[in-house]
DNA sequence: GGTCGATAGTTGCATGGCACAAGCATCTAT
DNA sequence: ATAGATGCTTGTGCCATGCAACTATCGACC
């Protein structure tokens, strides 16, 4: 589990901060979302993704538009230089995995790609029953 | 490499946080070791890590001894305490794990756990080679 | 149509992990 | 013996995070 903050220890490549990182990913993925639905998803307080989503506003990687079903809501996307932005991060823990795994055989590779995607979705799983 | 976090999520169960656990964790590994070792060994500063030993220490799960040929330096290694708060919350993160993958062949668990912890050596490595 | 509880989001506040810098003690090499 | 390196601690500041309080809006019910 030391995997994050092993990967995270060399990210800094866009001097972008991994909790950044982590709230674009979350954003490119399920775009447009709302700011709640954003906290619920990565677990975080809803104070805390505000704070964040402010900021990368501010920098231009984010962008909100009123929901027109509902005045207290907004929805979030990204913006064309978020999208870069998550992209470089993105390529830049890839090419780390890759320096890590470049001794591997394709089939390893392939199966932890798989393994992992699996467990992550397994544990949001087991992690949503067990929130409620 | 979300999987640090959602794991963390659900960790709590024996009341320590998770830097205290990673803390222990790598102690157990390498006992004894110095403190500046420790702070190489997970990567933080080592005022971090001072602190972090003291808590500890004061908790009763970590001691220090001075070490004989080094007088400014002190071994540390964990008390019975301090193991069975370690094993308690292996034990927790284990069981998470477990119920996630509870529907899974054990070759794919097996799998999975061979190449997490060769993905996690071979990050090291990188890590250890990128930083000098 | 108005009232009340629930929900979306923001802001104030406290906490805790972290790094950096300065300092003290000790070690090592010349 | 002196100078620089190393081990550790402490002071300071930063920032992510959670909780609580607040405003605005929504939805349901009378």
């Amino acid at each position: 589990m030391t995997i994050g903050r092993r990967l995270r220890s060399r990210i800094g490549a866009s001097d972008l901060d991994p909790s950044s990182v982590f709230v674009l990913h979350h954003v490119a993925e399920r775009a447009p979302l709302r700011l709640s639905e954003l906290a619920r998803c990565i677990r975080l307080d809803s104070s805390t993704v505000s704070r964040q989503v402010k900021n990368l506003e501010d920098l231009g990687y984010l962008e909100r538009s009123g929901d027109p079903d509902d005045r207290r809501a907004s929805r979030l996307r990204l913006t064309d230089q978020g999208r870069a932005v998550l992209e470089e991060a993105m390529r830049a823990r890839a090419a780390l995995v890759d320096r890590a795994t470049a001794g591997w055989s394709v089939q390893d590779r392939d199966q932890l790609t798989k393994l992992m995607t699996r467990l992550t979705e397994s544990l949001d799983r087991v992690a949503g029953t067990e929130t409620r």
